[in-house]
RNA sequence: GCCCCCGUAGCUCAGUGGAUAGAGCAAUGGAUUCCUAAUCCAUGUGCCGCAAGUUCGAUCCUUGCCGGGGGCACCA
């Protein structure tokens, strides 16, 4: 209907100027958008007050020209005026709305989607946690986000990988194996001392003891380092499977799991360093190598290898992000808590200095969760190794609550996530309110048929015949409430939403939208009935709450929430 | 000190330059002989942190300041 307008516009000045009601011919983009207020009509255009400058005319005066030069063909207004500074505000005739519901019928589970990526390739990579410990609640807000991201920009027409980067390498892994080890040394008795540095979870205690269990006191004889390497190696894997599980019942698929010790194996970290060290990206300065970040925005270089002769994590997320582009990935996002966002200049350096383009690279940074319970903080110590782990989450309050409400704020805003408000089935968990539109109308369709009315022929067929059509068109000419045309006009806006929440790259503008839908869906059917006496009326109604069911499992589809037949 | 994010109704937050700034919660009162009351309806609240600038027009863009959070490693 958008685009209906804007056409319609652009016919409009284009005539005006031919007819010599326009001076100029230079003509700005044509914004349309949807008014606040009601009164001010379906659709506005700000047009003549932007053109206002470059024709020399009075705003009013040139909307007045684009009006007398308006055509109508298939009658969709109902009227157009000129109001405030110079807007143009169009009116849409009642039964103009009802041909979206025959393409949402049409396109199912498609309606909304767009080509805007083109098939680009784009990879989201997401969560990443180090597998030294359990998943938290910060990393399934990383998770949601990603995962949504994810699909939005795949309905987009983006041609998306999801991937998750293993940090298997390097200190933190050799951190837990000395963790490992020490809880196995103790386990047979022996006086240790348990550094702070060491990861505190009883999950590492569980470890040794599976451990104790498989292989005896064989650990003890063995040289100390080999043996952590050996509970390094084994722990990392044991909890990195368990990561994947939470992940797994959380709803999150990846495509691909990349390992970072794998950058080492196969030579693709030295090979990165030779690159830039020949390019001169790379340089050596008080025993260590630095990369030229600074060529490139970030305020300082940045060491790739120590003294000690040790490579940094930087250095082995160089290689990373190159591979991603040598993958042939044209677009590259990454989701990164928050606390990350100092590491952004140099990644985006590195980037830049490797040729790519710098918008070719983006960064989701996903603020912090504070759980709550009742409003109260619950007490978390990493230290102490206590903490409500994401599966913890996900066991009290359920995956689509947690799924939802991580997806209720913008992901740069922190966000308060309280246990018991998630859990409560009212008004207050927004969860529940839009699944129960799905619910509710799933216990309509099963009244329906209990009552033998056919509502399932002529919906879903592409190509209807004369018949179906002009039953149809006949069905459709009953809906005619305010709170019908109002609920189709919400479902107009789901294609455009989709589109800003993937060019965005976010999610939330997606839950809104459905809590949004969920509201006038809910009035409508606290005012009226959808099986009603008259049968033409009743299958009018069960066209348009069938169209509203296909969205929302459409756009919970894409938060990665269920839509449950009933609740 | 430098960098990033936030500052909008009592609370939690939407609002990618438009007209009279919105929603939920909380508060009060109401709605179900009938499709799920996990629902709906009614009642009001704002120096959009402050100040300049750009613009026909700024909650939105720019700059400065104030307040809150986070980050500034040869850690990850």
């Amino acid at each position: 209907m958008k685009q209906k307008i804007k056409k319609m516009i652009i016919q409009a000045v284009t005539d005006a100027y031919e007819k010599g009601a326009l001076p100029s011919s230079e003509f700005p983009e044509v914004e349309i958008e949807v008014p606040r207020i009601e009164a001010h009509g379906d659709f506005s255009t700000n047009i003549s007050m932007v053109m206002a400058s470059v024709q020399k005319m009075a705003p009013r005066k040139i909307a007045e020209a684009i009006i007398t030069h308006l055509k109508d063909p298939d009658n969709v207004l109902e009227k157009t005026e000129i109001a405030g500074p110079g807007f143009i505000n169009f009116f849409i005739n009642t039964f103009s709305w009802h041909p979206v519901l025959c393409e949402i019928h049409e396109k199912d589970m498609e309606y909304g989607a767009s080509n805007i990526g083109n098939g680009k390739k784009v990879q989201v990579e997401f969560v990443s946690a180090n597998p030294t410990g359990p998943l938290h609640v910060g990393h399934g807000r990383g998770a949601a986000v990603g995962d949504a991201t994810a699909n939005i920009l795949l309905f987009c027409g983006y041609d998306v990988q999801k991937e998750y980067y293993i940090n298997d390498s390097g200190r933190q892994i050799n951190t837990l194996g000395r963790s490992v080890f020490l809880r196995y040394k103790t386990l047979f008795g022996q006086e240790t001392e348990f550094p702070e540095d060491c990861y505190q979870g009883d999950y590492i205690v569980d470890i040794a003891t599976e451990i104790k269990d498989e292989k005896g006191d064989a650990l003890l004889a063995q040289d100390e380092a080999e043996a952590i390497s050996y509970c390094a190696r084994l722990a990392a894997k044991n909890i990195l499977s368990g990561i994947r599980e939470d992940l797994e019942s959380f709803g999150v698929v990846f495509d691909n799991w990349y390992s970072e010790q794998s950058l080492f194996d196969s030579g693709s970290v030295d090979a990165m360093m030779d690159h830039f060290r020949t390019r001169g990206s790379i340089y050596e300065k008080d025993g260590a190598l630095w990369f030229k970040t600074s060529d490139y925005g970030d305020e300082k270089d940045r060491v790739v290898v120590r003294q000690n002769g040790l490579t940094t994590y930087f250095a082995s997320d160089i290689a990373y992000h190159q591979d991603k582009f040598t993958r042939g990935f044209d677009r590259v996002v990454d989701v990164w808590g928050a606390d990350h966002h100092g590491y952004i200049p140099r990644m985006a350096a590195s980037i830049e200095a490797s040729g790519r383009d710098k918008n070719q690279f983006d960064v989701i940074l996903v603020q912090l969760v504070n759980l709550l319970r009742e409003g109260e903080p619950v007490a978390m110590s990493t230290r102490a190794g206590e903490f409500i782990t994401l599966q913890d989450v996900i066991s009290e309050v359920g995956r689509d609550a947690a799924r939802f409400i991580f997806l209720t704020r913008h992901y740069e805003s922190p966000l308060d996530f309280d246990l018991e408000l998630a859990k409560k089935k009212t008004n207050d968990n927004p969860v529940f309110y839009v699944q129960y539109v799905h619910a509710r109308i799933s216990s309509i369709l099963r009244k329906g048929r209990e009552r033998g009315i056919n509502m399932s022929e002529g919906f879903k067929t592409s190509n209807p015949s004369q018949g179906q059509a002009s039953e149809i068109s006949e069905i459709l000419r009953t809906l005619k409430e305010p709170e019908e045309i109002q609920l189709i006009k919400a479902m107009t806006r789901y294609p455009e939403t989709v589109e800003i929440s993937g060019e965005c790259m976010e999610p939330h503008r997606i839950t809104y939208y459905l809590m949004n839908l969920a509201s006038a869906f809910h009035a409508y059917y606290n005012k009226h009935r959808v099986l009603a006496d008259d049968p033409v009326l009743t299958s009018g109604r069960l066209y348009l709450i069938m169209a509203v069911q296909k969205i929302i499992r459409n756009g919970l589809r894409l938060l990665g929430v269920s839509a449950p037949e009933k609740m």
